[in-house]
DNA sequence: GCAAATAGGGATATCGTTTATCCGTAATAG
DNA sequence: CTATTACGGATAAACGATATCCCTATTTGC
C-alpha cells in the first residue's frame, strides 16, 4: 500500500505557488520543469488540485496556476485528499457475512469492531496532516534551504510566471 | 490506495485463533470455510503471520494455527504490519534533486520537510494500531455479537480444531 | 482578427501490484 | 502406509498507477 507519487508532486507544487507575488500565475510546463516530471502526467494531479477547489487557473499565455486561499488556510490533508481521495483506506467486505452459523436474514446492525478500530487509525492519520498548514512547510523550507538556492529558485520561478 | 483484503482476513482469523483452547490448532481449510474466502489466497496471509512469529503451526492431520502469543501481547500493528509489510506508505522520490537552480554536487543532508511531515502521519497510523490489542477486539466482540450467534461459532471452530 | 500558449478532459498504452489458482515437497497423526 | 496439513514456487487474471497523445475551448499579445 503506497501513495500515488502525484501527492509527492502536488505538495511540492503547492510550496512553489505559495512564494508566488499575488495575482501571477505558474503554468504546468513550469512545475514539471521544475520537478522534473512528465508535463502531461502532472497535469493530472495539478487538475484534481482544481477540482478540489484549491487553485485557480486562467488559459491562454501566461495563464497557469495560483492557489485559492492563503497558505494558513491550506492544510496537508486538503493536498493529500485532493490527489489520492478521500475514501477510507480500510475497507471492509463484510466476510463475517459468511459465517456458516448465521441466522437466515440475520442483519447486522453496524460496522464491525475490527473495521472501527482501523478507520480510528485511518482517522488518525488524516488529523495529523489535517494539523500541518501549507504555511508550516514553507517556515521550515525557509529555515533548511540553503539561503543561496532558495533564492535562485525564487527568481527561476518569478521569470516564467505569468 | 487501499490496504490488501489480506488484513482483514488476518485480523478475523487472529479473533477466531484467539478463542481456541489451550494447544490446540485450527487449520487453513477450516479458517477459509468460516470466513468465505479463498483457502490457497487466504494460505498466503496466513503463511506472513507465521513468518512473523504471530502464530505457530503444526502440519499433519489435526495440524493448522495457533496462536504464538497470548491476545494481550499481540497488537493489531503486530498482524497488520505482517500482512501489509513494514515499509512507509509515502516514498519520496527526491523530486527536489531535479531543481534546475541547484548547484552541481549539491548534496542533500536529510530527508525533506514534506517527507517527514508525510512520515509523521504515517507514524501516528502506526501508534494508533499499536495501541490496540487483539484482547480488546475479543472483549469488543463478546459485547456486540448476539450471545446465540457467539455460541454456535465457537462450536464450530472447536469440532474442527485439531 | 490572428497566432501562440494554456487548462481541461477523453482515449489509450504500459507497468506493477493485488488477487487467485495450481502443484510439488516435507512433515505428521492415526 | 495413507490421509492431511503447512509451505513455497510458478503462473495467470484483474486491477490500479503511471504515462502519453490528441482534441477543444479560452485567453493573451500582437
Ligand atoms: S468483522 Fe468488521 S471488518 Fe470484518 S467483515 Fe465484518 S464488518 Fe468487515
Ligand atoms: S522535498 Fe522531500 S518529499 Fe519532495 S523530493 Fe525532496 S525529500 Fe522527497
Amino acid at each position: 500500500m503506497i501513495l500515488k507519487s502525484q501527492v509527492e508532486w502536488a505538495l511540492h507544487c503547492c510550496a512553489i505557488l505559495a512564494g508566488l507575488p499575488k495575482g501571477r500565475y505558474l503554468s504546468t510546463k513550469a512545475l514539471a520543469e521544475f520537478h522534473g516530471v512528465p508535463k502531461e502526467y502532472l497535469s493530472k494531479a495539478l487538475q484534481s488540485l482544481s477540482q478540489a477547489g484549491l487553485v485557480h487557473t486562467t488559459l491562454g499565455p501566461s495563464g497557469g496556476y495560483r492557489l485559492a486561499r492563503t497558505p494558513d488556510e491550506l492544510t496537508f490533508l486538503d493536498i493529500v485528499e485532493a490527489v489520492e481521495g478521500k475514501a477510507r483506506t480500510f475497507v471492509c467486505n463484510n466476510i463475517r457475512a459468511n459465517n456458516p452459523c448465521r441466522p437466515q436474514g440475520y442483519c447486522e446492525s453496524a460496522p464491525c469492531a475490527v473495521a472501527r478500530v482501523m478507520w480510528e487509525a485511518d482517522e488518525a492519520w488524516r488529523e495529523k496532516l489535517r494539523s500541518v498548514q501549507l504555511s508550516d512547510l514553507i517556515d521550515t523550507l525557509a529555515k533548511e534551504v540553503p539561503a543561496e538556492l532558495w533564492k535562485k529558485s525564487f527568481e527561476w520561478v518569478l521569470e516564467r510566471a505569468g
